[in-house]
DNA sequence: TTCCGGACTGGGACCGGTCCCAGGCTAGCA
DNA sequence: TGCTAGCCTGGGACCGGTCCCAGTCCGGAA
C-alpha cells in the first residue's frame, strides 16, 4: 500500500458574499480525532461514550484522556440522525406568563436535564390553527415527547386527537380524557379547603372558578358543588373568572350579600376579590373569609395573609418526566396523583353571627 | 447493466431484548422518497426546500405536491450535521422560577419561533460550577447562540469571561460591563420613581434593594444615590432585600421613622414592606408611601393598589433575539435600552406635614 | 454553422456519530 | 494438541441532509 494524502481538515474557513468575508461554524475535534490520538479506532471511541461493558480498562482511560486533552464534545446531531432520537422533550406552554404553569414547565426542564433530556419550550394560543402549528414546529425540531402544560380543553383534545407518534404527556389536565397525565389530586384540595370552611362554621360558601374552558377549573367546580350538596348546604351561584386578578376584583361586585365565604379558583382572583371587598367596605375576615389556590409567591404577604391550598408545580413536573422516560423505554408506568396542602393564614376566620 | 435489488427500507422494525418486543423509532418519508415520487433528484428537492432562484415553477409545484402527499418534513439532524448550525438559543434562566426572567424568557422563546430558530430553556444557580456545567450542557446540545437571563453577576461574570465560540447575549444584566447585553433603561426608571416622590412632596426617601450580587440591584442604587444628592435630599440608609416578599417584609422594621416614602427594588418587596408597616400600624399611603419595580399582576389589586415602574420585558426578549440573528448573520446591531413606565396608583400620596 | 453563457438539473462526497459484522487473541476443555 | 467460547477491537455501511462540481439544453451572438 502507497501513501495517501489526506486533505488538511479546515478548522475555519471563509465564504464571500457579496464581498464580505463571513466566518463559517467551528467544528470541535471529532470522535476520529479522539481515536487518532488514543491509538485506537473510533468505534472504541463509541464504544467508551456509550459504556460498553466489554474494554479493557487501560483502553478506556487513554481514550477518557483524550477526550479531556482535545476538549471533545459528542455531536448530537450526528447521533440523533442515525438513532432517530434526539433526547428532546417538546414542551407546549400557555401563552401568558402565569406563574403556575411556567413554574411547572421550570419543573420539567429540571428534571429532564436529570434523566439527559433537554426540553424546547413553545408557547401556543388555544386556537385549533396555532396549536397545530406549534406540535407541528415541535416535530420538525424531531423532538422525542410532547409535554402539554397548556390546559385548555381547546388545546388538550386538539393535541391527544393528533395520535402523534410520540408519547404525549398533559400536565393538570384536569378533568379531561386525556391518554398520559400527570396532575395534582384537585378533589381532595377543594375538600380539604371546604372542610375547612365548614370547620369553621360556615354554612353559606360561594365559589368563584377559573374559566370551564380549563379542565382543572371543571374539576374544582364539580368537586365544590358534590360538597355542598353532600354537607346539605345552600348552593350560592357560581361564578367565573378568567385567572386574572381583574377577574375577580369583577366578580366581587356579583358576591352574594349572605354569602360568609368564598374559595376562589386560585390566587389571583382571591387578590381581585379581596380588592373588590375591601372597596365594599366588607372586612376580610371578619365577615368574609376567603380561601385562594397554588400559593403564589404573594399570598404570605398579602393583606391579609392569604389561607390558599398549595399545589407541588415541582413535583408534577417530576412525574411528567418520570412518565415519558418510562414511554421512551417501552414500558408503562402509572401516573400517580399528587397531593395538595392546605395553608391556612388569616383571611379566613370563624363564620360571623 | 443489470437489474439491482435493493433491499426495502423497513419503516418498523424491533428489537428483541429479554424477551420484550420494543419499538424502534418510526421514521417517516426523506429527501430521497420525495425525490422519486416527484421523478427528480434528491438535489432538486434540496434547492425546493431552500428557495434556489434558478427553478423551473413547474419542476418546483411537482416537489410541493410530493411533499404535501408523503407528509414529508425535514430532518433536522441531518441538516445540522452538515452546516453546523442547530438554528436553537441556549437560554440560562435563575433557578427560581420569579414572573421578571421567567416572562422574559418567554419573550424569547416567542421571538426566537418568529425568527425560525427553537430555544433550550435551562435553569442555574448562582455558583460558578452550576452555571459551567449549565453551560456545558448546553454547548453539548450544539446551540448557536446563548441568552443568559439569570442575572447575579457571578453568573454574567462567568459566562462572559468564557470566551465561548457563539454569541452571548445578556439580559438585564444592570451596570455589568458585558459584550451584549439588552437591558431596561434602570436609571431613567428609577428618576421617574423619585421624580414623582419628589413632586408629591417627599424629602426623606428611603431605597431597599435588591441583592447587590445583582447588577440590576447596584444600578439602581447607583441612580439613586446619585438622584438624592443631586437634589440636595437626606440620604437614608439603604435597605438590601433578596427580591422576595419575605425580605421586604423584615426590611419593613428597619424603615427609618422619619421616611415618608420607600422606592423598593421590585413590588415582591414592596408587598412585603405593605405588610410590614400595616402591622405596624403605619398607613400606606397616608403615612408613607411605596413604590415598586416590574408592575407584576398582582400589583394592579394589592391593598393599596401599587405605583410602580412597568418594564417591558417582552421588548427586551424581542431585542435579545434581534441581537443574535443579527450576529449569526454576521453584522454588529446595537442593543437598544428599552424604556420603562411609571404606572401611578394608591400607594403614593403627597408627603404628611 | 459554431461558439458561448446562462438556466436548470443530477451525481457523488461529506458531516460525525451508531450499528452490524468479522477478526485476533486468550483461556478452558476434551 | 486441537477446538471452541468469550473478551476485546477494528472496518465499513448507513442515517438524511448540504455542498461542490459537472453536465444538458437552449437562445443569441459571431
Amino acid at each position: 500500500m502507497g501513501f495517501t494524502v489526506l486533505p488538511h481538515r479546515a478548522r475555519y474557513s471563509v465564504r464571500r458574499e457579496r464581498g464580505q468575508v463571513m466566518p463559517k461554524q467551528v467544528r470541535g475535534p471529532s470522535m476520529h480525532d479522539v481515536a487518532a490520538r488514543a491509538g485506537v479506532s473510533h468505534q472504541t471511541v463509541s464504544r467508551v461514550l456509550n459504556h460498553h461493558p466489554s474494554l479493557r480498562p487501560e483502553t478506556r482511560d487513554r481514550v477518557l484522556a483524550a477526550i479531556t486533552e482535545l476538549g471533545y464534545r459528542r455531536n448530537l446531531a450526528a447521533r440523533a440522525l442515525v438513532t432517530g432520537r434526539t433526547q428532546t422533550i417538546g414542551m407546549v406552554g400557555p401563552d401568558t406568563a402565569d406563574i403556575g404553569p411556567l413554574s411547572t414547565l421550570h419543573a420539567i426542564e429540571k428534571a429532564a436535564r436529570e434523566a439527559g433530556m433537554s426540553t424546547l419550550m413553545t408557547s401556543a394560543e388555544p386556537a385549533r390553527a396555532q396549536v397545530l402549528e406549534t406540535v407541528e414546529f415541535l416535530l420538525g425540531r424531531g423532538v422525542d415527547a410532547l409535554a402539554v402544560a397548556a390546559q385548555q380543553s381547546e388545546i388538550t383534545m386538539a393535541i391527544d386527537q393528533l395520535n402523534l407518534d410520540v408519547p404525549v404527556v398533559h400536565l393538570l389536565a384536569g378533568d379531561q380524557d386525556v391518554t398520559l397525565a400527570a396532575s395534582v389530586d384537585q378533589q381532595a384540595g377543594v375538600r380539604m379547603a371546604l372542610g375547612h370552611l365548614r370547620d369553621l362554621g360556615h354554612e353559606r360558601i360561594q365559589h368563584i372558578s377559573g374559566p370551564l374552558t380549563f379542565g382543572e377549573a371543571r374539576s374544582r367546580r364539580a368537586t365544590f358543588e358534590a360538597f355542598i350538596a353532600s354537607e346539605g348546604l345552600e348552593l350560592l351561584p357560581i361564578l367565573e373568572g378568567d385567572w386574572t386578578a381583574d377577574s375577580g376584583y369583577a366578580a366581587g361586585r356579583d358576591v352574594a350579600a349572605e354569602a360568609t365565604a368564598v374559595l376562589c379558583g386560585n390566587d389571583q382572583m382571591a387578590f381581585g376579590l379581596i380588592h373588590a371587598l375591601h372597596d365594599r367596605g366588607v372586612s376580610v375576615p371578619r365577615e368574609v373569609s376567603v380561601v385562594g389556590f397554588d400559593d403564589t409567591a404573594e399570598a404570605r404577604h398579602s393583606l391579609p395573609p392569604l389561607t390558599t391550598v398549595s399545589q407541588d408545580f415541582a413535583a408534577v413536573g417530576r412525574a411528567a418526566v418520570g412518565l415519558i422516560v418510562a414511554r421512551l423505554a417501552g414500558s408503562d408506568d402509572a401516573a400517580p396523583l399528587i397531593q395538595p396542602e392546605l395553608l391556612v393564614r388569616e383571611s379566613t376566620a370563624p363564620a360571623r353571627g
